[in-house]
DNA sequence: ACCTGGCCATGACACCTGTCACGGCCCCGA
DNA sequence: TCGGGGCCGTGACAGGTGTCATGGCCAGGT
């Protein structure tokens, strides 16, 4: 009996992967939360072995509660099981100490498969995803721009951006400017959504 | 026994739903689509009584596939399960004839009975979500203003944007500067994002 | 010691945007 | 028949934006 964690902020779509594991015999969920902040004490309560992690929660985001996962519980494995595909998920993923990575595209049947794997130690990866990841190479920009980018990602102009990272609005420019080069877009809003679609945000 | 489809673009979310409802003894789903556009022909094959219905889909949107499932299966009812609750989008749902509109954040074990009570003739709408379409009232923007506005969504210069909608760049500039004033944004982008959130678009 | 590269800032320039005033064309309701 | 309002367009202006050159500061590697 493999015991299961589900993280996901929509409580249907919660239930509903709860009632498709359990159909599985030898799959149990013991937890479910609907925030990051919540995972590490359910997971320390309920004994889970696995945890299904989506990646955009409030409180922490999946990537984040993997990390905290391994430094705190190495036992237990993670499972990301997210909308987006973005490539650059894929390896911040890995790196944070994830066992596996699902995109919510994947038929319903092989999502307790991966689940076995997972707990039997192996690494389950999107093979097509797996192959974008690595096309599209590591995030090209510097901490500073992928900040600034953030701060841009709602078209927010520029002076607002400037207070909230607490620059000068020449500062700012330069940043965007140098990432609008290297998104090779041609506005902000452009670059902001290629950096983000990628997942170097 | 209540026949159901199914018509998400997610795999995992559809199978997992059908798993969910199929654990109801008077449920059954009998059929299961990712694409709007294959809704219809799969109702009528499948002899489905009542149709969830994602509303962002790749083909046809939720809401529009409500308005064929209503023109061509008027004995078919449409129930909308959707990520977004924006005001908007429930009163077009229920203009486009869906006979119920629930979020993926409910709580899963109520979705069996939202679909019993839109099976037995029966409007179901999420209160909450029933007095913020009312507060937020209907959309202020002209279909112009609206179209340019989508066009905007993704931060495109005007210059795509009027070669896109076929008009002139200042005849862009006024739509999207009396959407701008409407929506009491700052700039384009936060009037798009403004619409968008209130389902305007 | 030197150079590279990230980070912050300034100033100047061309261009894009948001606003306003104005005019014209339609259709619909009073 | 006469507005009123949506729609399209022009022209002009102030302010925001993207680019570039330049300079200083600091950490890291040769």
């Amino acid at each position: 009996m493999i015991r299961l964690l589900l993280a996901d902020d929509q409580a249907l779509v919660r239930g509903a992967l709860a009632a498709l594991l359990d159909l599985e015999t030898d799959l149990e969920v013991v937890a479910q939360v609907g925030r990051g902040d919540e995972v590490l004490d359910a997971a320390r309560q309920s004994g889970a072995e696995v945890c299904l992690l989506d990646i955009e929660m409030p409180g922490l985001t999946g990537l984040e509660v993997a990390e905290r996962l391994r430094a705190e519980l190495p036992a237990v494995r993670s499972l990301i099981v997210t909308t987006f595909g973005r490539p650059g998920y894929v390896r911040r993923a890995l790196d944070a100490g994830a066992a596996g990575f699902v995109v919510k595209d994947t038929p319903a049947r092989e999502l307790a498969d991966a689940v076995r794997r997972v707990h039997a130690g192996l690494r389950v990866v999107d093979p097509t995803l797996a192959a974008e990841s690595l096309m599209a190479g590591p995030s090209p920009l510097t901490a500073r721009e992928a900040e600034i980018l953030r701060l841009a990602l709602d078209g927010s102009p520029v002076a607002t951006i400037a207070r909230a990272a607490h620059l000068s609005q020449g500062t700012v420019r330069n940043h965007l400017s140098a990432a609008i080069g290297k998104t090779g877009a041609a506005t902000r809003a452009e670059a902001a959504r290629i950096a983000h679609a990628r997942g170097w945000l």
